[in-house]
DNA sequence: TATTGTTATACTCTATAACTATA
DNA sequence: TATAGTTATAGAGTATAACAATA
């Protein structure tokens, strides 16, 4: 990628770009015991519980096929259950369980572990710095506009 | 995507895939006037003159395949050319035309436009410091293995 | 025989629209 | 009629391997 060369001011897009598909190859899934899509949606499901799949569309920025091919693959797994909402019979309220949070647990260590070989040119106060911005940034953005084009 | 009412850390690996995701719904063809592949492997191109497709390879974590998918691309678009490079016949080196100088400036203020947009709730001092952080990652990741898994 | 680039092919991902059930 | 979820299908993107030209 030899950016060290370059003139000045590669745009942050760009660079973002391309740091996101270094980090996919890193994150494979022999080391993550699942797929990435899989792991983040879990990952959502226990951050907050009782979650609908109309509220996973939003929050993971996928199509409501995209979720019902997740959800199957994570059930597939046994690692999540679809149950329907006994107030409102059309909805599906996803949930964990006892061995996905245990999967999910194996999977944040192996993430963890992929962070530090990533961030390992960084100090510790500047992931915290770094991990910051990009959760500003995130916020930002999600407040501005939820869904920029659909 | 909801990040605010998070438990406290979610990882740096997440946060990545989100924002890359919702960086890649902004960057429309339409507003960059090409495809954001086009636009990274012209932007290359620029800043490492006399590049062949085999360094175009490694340097955008890309296939041979995809190389000549985005060449090809480029070259109808009128924006670069391929010749034979003299000391070695197997080898193409890449070019940009003049079409393609014009047509990449045009889509570095595109980009900047986002970029702004983007990055509205940083200070510029953050922004400089995002910038400088993400571009150290990047360096480290590829000094330390520029073909992680191929 | 190894390397560079191309082509062909298959596989995955994404997006769209049609369908079922509930409201 | 509108919404939540599912299914089916088509298009784009990506990866693999076979191939041609050159070293």
């Amino acid at each position: 990628m030899k950016t060290e060369g370059r003139r000045s001011e590669t745009g942050v897009v760009t660079l973002l770009t391309w740091l996101s598909k270094a980090l996919n190859r890193r994150t494979s899934e022999e080391l993550l015991g699942m797929r990435l899509k899989a792991y983040l949606a879990l990952g959502y499901v226990r951050e907050h519980p009782g979650t609908t799949q109309h509220e996973l569309e939003s929050a993971m920025l996928m199509d409501a096929n995209g979720v019902v091919i997740i959800l199957n693959e994570l059930e597939a797994l046994g690692y999540s259950i679809r149950r329907r909402d006994p107030n409102d019979r059309r909805r599906h309220i996803v949930e964990l369980t006892e061995s996905g949070k245990r999967a999910l647990e194996g999977a944040d260590k192996a993430r963890e572990s992929i962070e530090d070989d990533v961030l390992a040119t960084l100090t510790p106060d500047e992931r915290e710095t770094f991990r910051s911005l990009i959760q500003r940034v995130l916020d930002g953005l999600m407040q501005a506009v939820p869904e920029p084009r659909l």
